[in-house]
RNA sequence: GCCGAUGUGGCGAAAUGGUAUACGCACCUGACUCAAAAUCAGACGCUGAGAGGCAUACCGGUUCGAGUCCGGUCAUCGGCACCA
């Protein structure tokens, strides 16, 4: 990378929440590493964009809102000062001219600008649907939101309730955003992780044709070769046919009772049930097997899914476990269609050739997938279908402190989108923030604010009183913050263009599903309308581990565990307490020393003194005191300079560290020189720049450490002298030799050959070959 | 159950198929000091008197050579979880 380059660079982390805890150790592993990069990159002449800023909506705050009858506002902007405080102590060189809040009205006006925007192409609707309801925060949650069956947030059950909602089509999307995938540079697990939720799958969709008033059921299917396996049909109990069949179900009662203890429980329930398969016939209908001709049973069952393909399926209980399990537990006929397995065991999903499948047979699955498809649009039975996991984005939330939906509802005119201009649609004052009783927003009791005008047709209209959940902001904030202060729009056409992708963002883990999908899906709409200049925001995604107490759990304000060595209660770690006892520098060091970035990692009070005691080792060399004339140590100092090159750019700052420590303890045995000191200052100044701006004043080095250009290593440099070459008689280490770099093999072997020690490995034995590894090894083979 | 990651000294951890344990912590020894701390220097996987032998979760394989590649097993962590 030449360092007269003048390209843009832009970096990005994940903008925090400012909780009332301040800024945690954990977010300094992020921050620091791309703090580094950042100072690196602009010592190497890019211009770099390193903002930060504010995911200021959410629950916590407006909780200690109600808890303290204070303004989440006000809440908020004292933590955000902080935060700011905080960073500014560990010395992040974010760019502050372009920090953004998503609470800022000059900010959401554009989260509600975009909104409307998929609002009039039809990608926001507003629909009833069951949705997810914590029974304690009274609050719709997205399903992400939901985890083994609790609210992720206060963990209090969750039960399903039926209410009107906003949804934005982010299905409409699916194609797109994994096709998007291809194009960038993600860590492999992230990728993987976006295609699993989006989980695309491609098979058939078949007619199977009913017994009675000429009914039909569509069902879909990934395994449209089995068809000839099909030897039962199964619905979801809250399939629409349902109704349609009453007057044919000779046993109504019952199946009505199973409907209705499904939908009492909620999906965790219905899957924690997944071992004990239920179901119940559904009597006096039956379907035909488009394929065989014959008479089959139909079920309701919850295993059955009314939410995924078409709420039907045919059940193949040779080929599916989950249908080999209903139809052992209801003694239902198990055919083998495809051969490999013992269905009489155990469902075989695995690959074989067609049997027992009339024009199929002996087709493998694959082939026999296609035949079968080709044949049931010949008879008009069935079509290709793709289908997705994905679902659409549940975006309303009946809470205080989010963006207002800038949506009114007319009589006449049905919902009708703010004009442009009345942007953006300010939260009110309220009396309460909390949640009315019947679960609606506390907007809805601001009469005044809700009954207003349609911009329709001037009649009588009513407001949205639902907000936006806090994924909105957080889905479009790094374009904000190309052109912050722009009044007129979300950026400039030329600030998009100028800074366009994000360079490198680097984020927690626990963030690669949803908030990358979000963000991705939004980035994508606003390029199909030609707002920005790239169909996916981020060129590169990287990940950092957690970092966990010294007790190797996740760091809490609540942990009760007592450290054995220090007596001291609890497991948290605050960067204030470390800045006071070691400075920030030592901080920042330890931070990226303490391990594989991409890993979890304990932090330890104890090694944490190694960082501390190196850059103290670094200021007594630099008091300039008995330093030698001439380097002593060029090649060690260019294989480091390479060494922290690279390394910053893998994320292995660990190594990147070591390497400049061993280049210390070098300097310190065999003295150090100017010339050393000013590139060893240079390389440190990423990770420890008050120190190494410290040091090069004290050497009195022209200009500033931060001004230099980050330094380049000099090839002929890098090579040795000489070479210890190991010796190995049959694999085995015996001995090293030392001989001059690029010595002839012949000169190794006999030099290996002749050393002492080696010698006498190879007495009376007989010479085979040789194997010399250039500059590293020799391995001698006798026998 | 499926997908993924991880497993190396007392500890945090390094190692494009080529001298395993770099770098750091802790512990130990020495120097300086009346002494301690700090600092500097040295030792530091296990075993053995030594030569050597044995060690990268476990079993096997490929290779002149395996922490690294392949097959299997176990353990820990994370994500998804009836998606037909």
């Amino acid at each position: 990378m030449p360092s007269h380059n003048h390209g843009k660079y832009y970096i990005l982390v994940e903008f925090p929440y400012p909780s009332g805890d301040g800024l945690h150790i954990g977010h300094t592993r992020p921050y620091t590493a791309m703090d580094i990069l950042a100072r690196k990159r602009r010592m190497e002449g890019y211009d770099v964009l390193f903002p930060f800023g504010f995911d200021a909506f959410g629950l916590p705050t407006e909780n200690y809102a109600i808890k303290n009858k204070i303004h989440p506002k006000e809440v908020t902007k004292r933590n955000i000062a902080h935060f700011k405080a905080q960073c500014d102590a560990i010395n992040y060189s974010f760019d502050w001219e372009r920090e953004v809040t998503t609470t800022d009205p000059e900010f959401y006006k554009w989260t509600q600008w975009i909104f409307l925007e998929m609002f009039k192409r039809g990608l926001a609707y507003k629909a009833k649907m069951p949705v997810n309801w914590c029974t304690s925060c009274k609050c719709v949650l997205a399903n992400e939101e939901v985890v083994d069956g609790v609210c992720e947030r206060c963990g209090s059950p969750v039960v399903r309730k039926e209410k009107s909602q906003w949804l934005l089509k982010i299905t409409d999307y699916a194609e797109k955003l994994l096709d998007g995938l291809d194009g960038v540079d993600y860590i492999e697990r992230a990728k993987t992780q976006q295609k699993n939720w989006i989980g695309k799958s491609t098979g058939a969709e078949v007619v199977f044709q009913l017994t009675v008033n000429s009914e039909q059921l569509t069902v879909y299917t990934t395994r449209p070769d089995t068809l000839f396996g099909a030897t039962y049909m199964v619905i979801a109990p809250e399939h629409a046919v349902l109704e349609r069949l009453h007057p044919y179900i000779s046993n109504w009662d019952e199946v009505l009772a199973y409907k209705n203890a499904a939908s009492r429980k909620s999906d965790f329930e219905r899957a924690e049930m997944n071992k004990d398969k239920t179901g119940v016939e559904i009597k006096g209908v039956r379907a035909v097997n488009p394929a065989t001709g014959d008479e089959i049973p139909i079920f309701a069952a919850d295993y059955v899914l009314a939410t995924y393909g078409t709420g039907a399926i045919m059940a193949v209980p040779g080929h599916d476990t989950r249908d080999w399990e209903f139809a052992k537990a209801y003694n239902l006929p198990i055919v083998e269609v495809v051969s490999g397995g013992d269905v009489s065991a155990e469902a075989y999903t695995g690959d074989g050739v067609a049997v027992n499948s009339g024009f199929l047979d002996g087709l493998r699955v694959t082939e026999a997938k296609a035949a079968m498809i080709d044949w049931l649009i010949e008879k008009s039975l069935g079509v290709a279908k793709t289908n997705y996991k994905l679902r659409d984005w549940v975006f309303s939330r009946q809470r205080y402190w989010g963006e207002p939906i800038p949506v009114v509802h007319c009589d006449k005119c049905g919902y009708v989108a703010l004009p442009e201009s009345e942007l953006p649609l300010l939260l009110p004052e309220v009396e309460s923030y909390e949640t009315t009783d019947d679960g609606e927003s506390p907007l809805s009791k601001m009469t005044d604010w809700v009954n207003t005008t349609c911009p329709c047709c001037g009649g009588a209209a009513t407001r949205e009183t639902d907000t936006m959940p806090q994924w909105a902001g957080s889905s479009w904030y790094y374009l904000r913050y190309m052109d912050p202060h722009n009044s007129g729009a979300i950026a400039s056409p030329e600030a998009l263009k100028r800074w366009g992708m994000v360079d490198w963002y680097n984020g927690g883990m626990e963030h690669t599903t949803l908030h990358l999908l979000y963000s991705r899906f939004w980035h994508r709409f606003l390029y199909d309308i030609g707002v920005v200049p790239h169909p996916e925001p981020y060129a590169k995604r990287t990940s950092h581990g957690m970092i966990l107490g010294w007790d190797g759990q996740k760091m809490s304000k609540s942990s009760k565990v007592v450290n054995p060595k220090t007596g001291k209660v609890g497991n948290m770690v605050t960067p204030e307490e470390v800045i006071e006892k070691y400075g920030a520098d030592t901080l920042r060091l330890y931070i990226m020393f303490v391990g594989d970035f991409e890993q979890p990692a304990k932090w330890s009070d104890d090694a944490i003194k190694g960082c501390r005691r190196f850059l103290d080792r670094v200021a007594a060399l630099c008091d300039g005191k008995g330093l030698a004339d001439k380097s002593r140590c060029k090649n060690t100092l260019h294989k480091t300079i390479q060494k922290v090159t690279e390394d910053i750019e893998l994320l292995k700052f660990n190594t990147a560290i070591a390497a400049m420590m061993s280049l210390l303890n070098e300097l310190y045995e065999k003295g150090a020189a100017r010339e050393d000191l000013k590139p060893l200052l240079t390389l440190l100044y990423p990770f420890a720049p008050i120190s190494a701006q410290a040091n090069w004043e004290k050497l009195q080095l022209a200009g500033s450490v931060e001004r230099e250009k980050w330094p380049q290593y000099d090839p002929a440099l890098l090579i040795d002298d000489e070479k210890t070459i190991a010796v190995q008689v049959n694999g085995k280490l015996r001995g090293t030799i030392t001989l001059p770099t690029d010595s002839p093999d012949e000169t190794v072997i006999a030099a290996a050959t002749a050393d002492e020690k080696v010698a006498k490995f190879i007495a009376g034995l007989t010479f085979r070959k040789s194997i010399v590894v250039k500059n590293k090894l020799v391995n001698l083979i006798y026998n």
